[in-house]
This record gives C-alpha cells, sequence and structure tokens, in this order.
DNA sequence: ACCATATTTGAACAATTGTTCAAATGTTTA
DNA sequence: TAAACATTTGAACAATTGTTCAAATATGGT
C-alpha cells in the first residue's frame, strides 16, 4: 500500500533523531548497567560500593559507568579518593520504574 | 562503607529479574528495530510496508521483527499473503515517546 | 499444477560488545 | 617522598550482534 508508506515515512522522526534515540536506550539494554542504575536509583554511590553491590569487578563497574557518563544517564563529583556517582537525569527513573512495571505485570 | 551496600543490595530486584528487564530493554536498543516500532506506533503494518518505509531490506525486516515478536512486543496476524503487525504492549509505545521527550529536551 | 508475491529462515560475515588483566593516574596520609 | 587506597584506562579476548544472500515456506490467482 504506497499511500501507508508515503504517510508514516513522513511522520517518523529523522534518521538522525533516530540514531539518538537508540544510543539513549542502549544504556539500558544490558543487566550490568540496569543494576548500576537501580543501585543508584536509590543513593549515591562511589565506584567501589557500586562494585561490591553489583559484585561486579572494580574496573568492569568503572567501564560500564563510562558509558553511562558519556552517554549523560549519570553525573559524578569526585571527593577525596572516591569519585560519587548519581543519575542525571529524571527519564532514567522513569523508564527504569516503567520496565519494571512491564516485567511485573507479564507474570501476572 | 558496609552499610551502604547491604542496604542497598537488599532493595535490589532479583538477578533473575535484572535479567528479564536487560532483555526487555535491549529490543530497543538498536535503530533498525526503534524504527520498525515508530512506524507501528501509527499504524499496523505488514512486512513488506515496514520495510518500504524503514528502508531496510524485506529480510533484515523480517529478521527483527522475529525478536520483537519473541520479545513479546508485536503481535501479528496473517491476511491473505501478507503478514501484519502492531504493537503488543501499550509501555512499548510509553518508552518511546518517554525517550523522544529525553532526546528533545536535551536540545532544549 | 504452475507462477507470482509475501514472508521466513539459516549460514556466513564483519562489526560491536562486555569482561579481564595489567598498568597508569589521582588522592590522602604518614 | 613513599606507601596505600580509589579509580581509570587500554589491549586482548570470547561472545554477541545485525546485515546480506540464497534458499525454503506460505498463500492466492490463473
Amino acid at each position: 500500500m504506497v499511500k501507508n508508506v508515503d504517510e508514516i515515512s513522513s511522520k517518523l522522526p529523522s534518521d538522525e533523531k533516530i540514531v539518538e534515540l537508540a544510543e539513549f536506550l542502549e544504556a539500558f539494554s544490558d543487566s550490568s548497567r540496569i543494576k548500576i542504575l537501580l543501585a543508584l536509583l536509590q543513593k549515591e554511590l562511589c565506584t567501589c560500593d557500586i562494585a561490591a553491590i553489583t559484585k561486579l569487578s572494580v574496573s568492569a563497574v568503572s567501564h560500564q559507568l563510562r558509558i553511562l557518563r558519556d552517554k549523560r544517564l549519570v553525573k559524578y563529583r569526585r571527593e577525596g579518593r572516591n569519585v560519587y556517582y548519581s543519575l542525571d537525569d529524571d527519564h532514567v527513573a522513569e523508564i527504569l520504574e516503567m520496565a519494571l512495571r512491564h516485567i511485573n505485570e507479564l507474570r501476572g
């Protein structure tokens, strides 16, 4: 149906915006990162506490935090030897909470 | 801080649930799939129309639709030669819309 | 039965991913 | 300055990803 195609194409966001969307949502596509984000949902935490909470190596956590930092999902501040991370955006919490609701509803 | 660690760990969802979360959100992590979902947000569509709208090959679309089907983000029905797909869950639309809002606010 | 159209599938491939390990950088305290 | 702790970084690696291509399956029309 040619009509469908043109009509719907014209209402889609630009390719550029779609790539931005995907890059943002990619941040939620790994269980290590989700664990980190869920922990930060509760409280500002330093790298080594995040590692202890998530049971990941400090290095793995640091690599993932860098991804989350680059995508502006978390912000950070140094305090002495520690670097404290926290969520940078309300949408992050909202998406996590909506996804959790989704999972819970699936199981009835 | 040992207190943080135990307190926050105990409030995290189970590892199993976190993996489910990640598997659900993985569906949104690729721009081809996002394009497909955004198109379906507007209207039920058959495979070949989705290919035309997204400018992807029919085969690539079909592979991605299978992923979306397996994760229960879309449902489908056959009508003659065509298979029509549509969104299977309100959360899918909500997450896409929230992510779009996020992207748009970043540019402010 | 045959042909045309629509869709799905599987193998192959390059590209990307997340982890580990070792080494480097930052910061505080003695 | 040196030692101890916290964090980051880069290279290497196995594992996973999305696409293409060719072949298979499904349906409708003649």
